[in-house]
DNA sequence: TCTATTGTTGAATATTGATTCAAGTATTAT
DNA sequence: ATAATACTTGAATCAATATTCAACAATAGA
């Protein structure tokens, strides 16, 4: 009975979460979303109830394409330690592209919403939490391989890792050089690695 | 002849810069800011011209009181390693605080402004930068007192500091625990040292 | 005391923002 | 075809924003 709907959802969630990538949450406004989906406010406000809620679903598939990418790379059965300089040498790669100072809208989003704002916060800690849980097994599975020694503190070197990682976020924005990136990840590698 | 100034342009400046450091530039309206000062518009502009620029002028306060903190760790006749541990353990402690949750305002800015602004950029990358060369030197330092093993790659080891620094700097506003913390400064402690 | 100069006040302005809504439109079951 | 339903449109609304300005006030030199 009813009309159907004209735009593709995934179409327009997908312009939707790069626009607040690009320009943050308060510096992207509803007329800039309206122009980068091409639908009329009416629309946006029928089947995304407000800007926040819209931003939130924004958010939910950039976190399900993180994960995604996380799993292509640390679900597969290579060597603990080949797939942390395969998931590095991914992360340098982003950073150097046209978009890598752009950084990660999750890094983005939780400097810039309010302090009291505990839904999205919790959410994005959430996932800060499962790629340090991923980062800590692999590296239990490290030392069942033996490539590193069974004294690390796995747990902390996870903790170590995933900060960097959110450090280089930060780096971005300043446009780093690959020399700059490489240097980081090769001495993190050589924390992970040494003793 | 003129009418003299009623307002302290050190205070105001720094109430200024503890609402843009609480709540970033976007989110700090100019009524935000005549009412944590006390001035009216007028004050405010003829003084200030807009609220870009007395952003600017918030931030290079911030600024100096961060050159001034790091003079203070890294400018005494202490070991190298010693003043690392005592950064590490002021950071920790700052983290921990109250308004650890801030952040650093100028991780929080350079994540904020948009792309295209590179005045406010360029002034943070160059403090990023000299920060990262004065670790450089102390752990050049640290070679010459023979506490860091000689072949170490100091330029490398100084940006990987800068960037766990950084990226503690996104944690805080995970509010972590304080062991999260200690975990990460001795691995990256255990980074400098290894080998 | 008077005047020139600069600081202060707070209401006014002009712009932009998120959001709403009345009117129109496309579909499907009858 | 028609009715019922849900989507689309884009102008209208209402609040908030940065900024300006005319009136007033305080100082210091004459």
């Amino acid at each position: 009975m009813p009309r159907p709907i004209e735009f593709e959802p995934d179409t327009v969630l997908k312009s939707v979460m790069l626009q607040f990538w690009e320009n943050g949450y308060q510096s992207t406004s509803m007329r800039d979303i309206s122009a980068c989906t091409g639908l009329q406010p009416g629309s946006l406000y029928l089947a995304y109830q407000d800007k926040r809620n819209l931003f939130i679903e924004a958010l939910d598939l950039y976190i399900n394409q993180r994960k995604e990418f996380i799993k292509t790379i640390f679900g597969t059965d290579e060597p603990a330690l080949v797939k942390f300089r395969n998931y590095f040498d991914l992360i340098v790669k982003s950073s150097l592209s046209k978009d890598g100072c752009k950084g990660c809208l999750m890094v983005n989003t939780i400097l810039e919403i309010p302090l009291d704002d505990s839904e999205i916060k919790d959410r994005i800690t959430k996932v800060f939490h499962d790629v340090e849980l991923i980062f800590k097994k692999t590296l239990d599975d490290a030392k069942r391989e033996g490539t590193i020694s069974k004294s690390k503190d796995t747990n902390g070197l996870a903790k170590l890792i995933i900060t960097t990682i959110h450090g280089i976020r930060v780096l971005n924005k300043t446009r780093p050089k690959k020399s700059t990136l490489e240097a980081i990840i090769n001495n993190l590698m050589s924390a992970i690695e040494q003793s």
